[in-house]
DNA sequence: TGGATATAGTTTACTAGTAAATTATTTTTG
DNA sequence: CAAAAATAATTTACTAGTAAACTATATCCA
């Protein structure tokens, strides 16, 4: 989808504007998908390039980040494999992404004495300090955004998003 | 943010593991956002991974197909700072993308006869054809992933998902 | 009006991420 | 228990996208 405003707006936010655009090109087809999908795809754009701000000040990517946070909330080491499947990556990006870390002095790589294919990944005492000082600038720079929904509302959004997850997870 | 899952699960999603295990970690800080943005994140990591494979099938990327969406949906040819712009692109990517749609075929430049500097982009024919073949495909991705809330409950997804989305872009 | 500044867009050099093939080890099974 | 299949992870070759520098034209204003 393009989730992407053109000029003339008949109403309402950029969303409902393309979608009345659709609707006037191509009133056969059923836009409803537009208003959630284009919302969820554009707030998340906008939520990344923020935080992506964030992280790149400490020298980081959201992909090398998400790794270290995921280290940081297990007990302790991790396969390749587990974070690769934890945070959603590919294999060679997971590999790449540890290369760097490790470089950096940020995790630890140790062979897996239960399986000689495998590593075992821990995070370092600066790796840890790292991501205890990016996560919180993280969370600020997040609830800045959402400062402008009202806590009741925050609540509905919360409630909602979990339906919408749980359904994509199930396709 | 990592908003990626780790082994234990408390009860709830993916995302209420994530926010406990931090809780349990750093329960000097206000997690609430974790809720909203991690189900925003991780929803539109899926939704874009499935979208990606129709566009992809069709050999087109996401940039290129909402340069077409953008196209289509104007009364007439664009400027690529236009298309820049409304489909929130860097510019070198624009012109990257630009180019590689019309070495296809797929649209059509000429130079802007009001500024020296700059061009018209038009979609062709075949472009246009591309779109409209595209786009239902599209949708009906997106109405398969959205297939698991019901009807009331989408209405209130997609009212709070416009106020997400009006205090992001107000930020 | 003509030099300074701004704007439109592209080019160049680079980075993050991916798909497909590969290596090494473990597990399965006939 | 050895050959076949599966698994863990990496390497190689490539693509999409970006930041910074650059070109060309247009606008501003003294």
């Amino acid at each position: 989808m393009s989730y992407v405003r053109g000029d003339e707006s008949p109403a309402g936010d950029a969303i409902d504007t393309i979608q009345a655009e659709w609707r006037r090109l191509r009133p056969d087809l059923d836009l409803a998908a537009i208003g959630v999908v284009g919302r969820v795809l554009r707030s998340a754009a906008r939520i990344v390039h923020h935080s992506d701000e964030v992280l790149a000040a400490h020298g980081l990517t959201r992909g090398e980040f998400d790794i270290l946070a995921v280290l940081r909330r297990s007990a302790g080491p991790r396969s390749p494999g587990e974070l690769r499947t934890i945070s959603l990556a590919t294999a060679p990006s997971t590999t790449k992404r540890l290369k760097s870390l490790e470089r950096r002095g940020l995790v630890d790589r140790s062979t897996n004495p239960a399986d000689g294919r495998g590593a075992l990944i821990a995070l370092t005492a600066v790796g840890r300090d790292l991501v205890d000082e990016v996560f919180p600038l993280q969370l600020a720079a997040e609830n800045s955004l959402l400062a402008g929904v009202k806590s009741e509302e925050r609540v509905a959004l919360e409630r909602s998003l979990t339906l919408l997850l749980a359904s994509i997870e199930r396709s």
